[in-house]
DNA sequence: CTGAAAGCGCTTACAG
DNA sequence: CTGAAAGCGCTTACAG
């Protein structure tokens, strides 16, 4: 078939498909979209038209005419965390077969990123928006709430009215861990956190909380670092945690590699586990089930989260309400070796 | 400033800054787009324009107008192994700055789903491609040949004319870590590979003919499994190949999240390494150098990788010559406690 | 429920 | 080197 036009592109257009189901293109257009207001014989003839044509709707014409791409920019801090990969999967998972194309804008924790992936992003007229947290700059608030756009964000929840989010509690996450730690007799229990961003602190929080409520808090007992959590950090922690004075005989570890490191790190130093020092992580990654001890951890929803947040980011996309603002997931505490004695 | 036009959206436009430089739309579009043939004094006076105005171009109009968007379509297995988050995090940082967008699609090793995917992105009018290997199904082979575009191949290096390709020799790969045990004394030496992909095989090729050449090489040493690969997967294998008859003195596996496990189990079942058996692991993934043993391994340099293969993409799709097609990047042998003692 | 017209914001190809 | 015209492939808003 050759085309006249001078910018023939060759492409399988909706005029195409209008002419061979002959209908006019807009009614194509409609078909195609599921508008109501079109007549099932007619949505059929146009579908099978599509179909006998290969027609593929161009993103960038749709985009243009109506001022909203099929993109969904997902922000997400880092990628090196197997949990936002976990959450990742399962937003592309869920938006996937809707039509939307992700757009994954990785932050590593900067403000100034995020904000500048931010307006990247909204050039291309995305449909929706994941975030995660609620801690970013005032400019970045301000562009989305100016964007206009349905925004869910992910990993924490709120209260505040007319936000949208999909997360667990992480204050009382940490609380369920070190009631764990306590319930196994441990009295001076140390919360080692890196990365230091908010999620990080509000488990603090709770374990702060939990052990105030025992009457065993020691503020001298909470070790917090500002770099990227990794194993060979966690060694140093606790290498150093274990060397003051008057050593805790418990440790929670914000995040499992931390973790995972401090078990290799006491394997090394001859230090029992969890004879002398109990250890917990957090999220439960992969290779905590295969530490030794095995590693004491809670495992965080954050595939659900991805799965869920979707779901709902889908639904305010095409306009429809939502019950839930809302929505909080539940945890589950894995006691392993490293906290109870086998 | 009001619009009159009845679907105005807003948006400042080129049109906007033709008019406050006072110069044609077109001009606005060369100037800004860095094309020639345009007066030096007037590009700069676009420029002011549209700086004052905050002009932002439109991606959807421009993919519209010129058939290409700003994005490059970027295909790898998965997420989950670090080798491919240090992939995309390099290819997005070069990729960035230039004024592109990357669209990820994660295959799962899956030839019918790397296909689909493919075909959801070339939907969006990529500028590029880049994809992990050369191992695809026929159908998506011509998808790149028909789609035109510049399309450059990761991991794996080919000596075909016209396939633009960055990567490392996984063959000579292989062979290296082999040397490195046969070196240390070790005659029966296994190779332990999982997923099966073109690379692990290649890796495995590269044993085989590194123990043919040293005249130790034994078939039964060869345990390949189909499952994607993990520490507790490594655990198993590592449980499994022990347990056989005539067990190996030295044990390489393809992929550091297996030798990880491989270590813990042997800790667990109180196998001395490298006493009884060397382990030696591939990637130099994050937390091998905390092991106990540290792990041996081979440091795979994916994230020079990413770096220069979309610097290679970058050339192609300004439509300029690329000096060498295949760019072959030099690993680094990396020896610890797995394989000597200390 | 269906359609003709106009427009989305850019770039291509053709003139000058 | 600069510009007026046309077009990219859709959807919006307005009629009927």
């Amino acid at each position: 078939m050759t085309r006249s036009k001078s910018r023939g592109t060759g492409r399988v257009t909706l005029q195409h498909v209008a002419e061979k189901a002959g209908v006019s293109p807009i009614t194509v257009s409609r078909a195609l979209r599921g508008e109501r207001a079109v007549t099932p014989e007619l949505v059929e003839r146009v579908r099978v038209a599509a179909e006998a044509l290969g027609y593929v709707p161009d993103p960038a014409a749709r985009a243009l005419a109506s001022s909203h791409s099929n993109h969904v920019a997902v922000l997400i801090p880092l990628l090196s965390n197997t949990l936002f990969v976990d959450l990742v999967e399962n937003v592309q998972r869920t938006l996937r077969p809707a039509g939307f194309q992700t757009l994954i804008g990785i932050t590593h924790y900067d403000p100034q990123e995020e904000e500048q992936l931010l307006r990247e992003q909204l050039a291309h007229r995305p449909a929706g928006l994941l975030v995660t947290g609620f801690e970013r700059s005032e400019a970045t608030r301000q562009l989305i709430a100016a964007s206009g756009l349905p925004c869910v964000h992910t990993m924490e929840t709120s209260a505040e009215a007319g936000v949208y989010c999909v997360g667990f509690s992480q204050h009382g996450a940490g609380h369920a861990i070190t009631a764990h730690l306590l319930a196994g007799g441990a009295r001076r229990i140390a919360f080692a956190g890196a990365q230091l961003d908010a999620r990080v602190m509000q488990r603090a929080e709770g374990w702060r909380d939990c052990l105030r409520q025992a009457g065993c808090h020691d503020a001298a007992l909470e070790f917090l670092v500002p770099q990227p959590s990794s194993l060979g950090l966690g060694a140093e922690m606790f290498q150093s945690i274990m060397a003051t004075p008057n050593p805790p005989d418990a440790i929670f570890f914000c995040n499992d590699d931390l973790a995972q490191g401090a078990l290799l790190a006491a394997l090394r130093l001859g230090i029992a586990v969890p004879g002398r020092v109990a250890i917990a992580g957090f999220n439960d990654l992969p290779g905590s089930e295969q530490m030794v001890p095995p590693l004491t951890t809670l495992r965080t929803p954050r595939g659900e989260i991805g799965h869920t947040a979707a779901q709902m980011l889908l639904q305010l996309m095409r306009g429809r309400p939502v019950a839930d603002h809302c929505v909080e997931l539940p945890y589950q505490l894995v006691v392993r070796g490293s906290t109870v004695a086998a």
